[in-house]
DNA sequence: CGAGTATAGGCAGATATCTTCCTATAAGTC
DNA sequence: GACTTATAGGAAGATATCTGCCTATACTCG
């Protein structure tokens, strides 16, 4: 489909959301593969298929600046035996974008950098 | 299956020869990985579900003094954009086993520290 | 030789991320 | 309002390793 810039999707609105859940346990940071296991544990029936649609939300948000990341280093991930992770954080638009969907309960809603705009 | 100590299993004899095969290449170590596509490959049919079995045959392989391993270092293999692989090489004990199931043709030959022994 | 036991091998899935291919649909254009 | 087009989402799989569970069977012992 085709995208109107500004615009948050109802999956990015929950990416979004996820986060914050997570991140209220402490980290600031949170990866991808937690939102995944969040989100299917919260809304049963929702896999995200492999995982591939919820990565390509992740990279696409990070593209449109709403998150920023850094990779784990590769050496605490090797010493808790798994792969290693690619760390996320809720830039400031981010926050905004989520605030401005939240209130309104619209995902049309747009943002840019002053805030809320004409939808 | 109750195990003889001593003796080659099909699959370990595989594993060495596949091993050698990719040794020609070049380097002295290989990965788990590598050997299950390279026996793929070669066997078509055998797909050793999900790598357990292979994996499992490798730990055992180390446990018996065939083969021995070490962790790739980790900022490698992230480079690459890849997981961490371990790295084994044959042991002397693992040639010499392979060595001798090969010339006899039989997996139920008997190798020790000294060699062929009785089976 | 029959009974019991330890273990090999298959199946499934966790841990992480990414890519490619295809389809469905929202947005823009006229 | 119909048509085109870009893109989101789903499906599948590559890259690596490991664990647990269950079953089949080779071996050992009486």
């Amino acid at each position: 489909m085709r995208r109107k810039p500004g615009t948050l999707l109802p999956l990015e609105t929950t990416i979004l959301e996820t986060a914050l859940d997570l991140r209220g346990c402490g980290e600031e940071e949170f990866h991808g593969f937690a939102i995944a296991k969040e989100i299917a544990a919260h809304s049963e029936a929702r896999t995200l298929t492999a995982h591939g649609t919820l990565y390509k939300a992740l990279a696409r948000m990070e593209t449109a600046g709403l998150l920023a990341s850094r990779w784990e280093d590769p050496a605490v991930g090797a010493e808790q035996g798994r792969p290693r992770r690619r760390l996320y954080h809720i830039t400031g638009l981010g926050g905004q974008a989520l605030a401005t969907a939240s209130t309104t309960r619209s995902s049309s809603q747009v943002y840019d950098h002053r805030g809320l705009v004409a939808s």
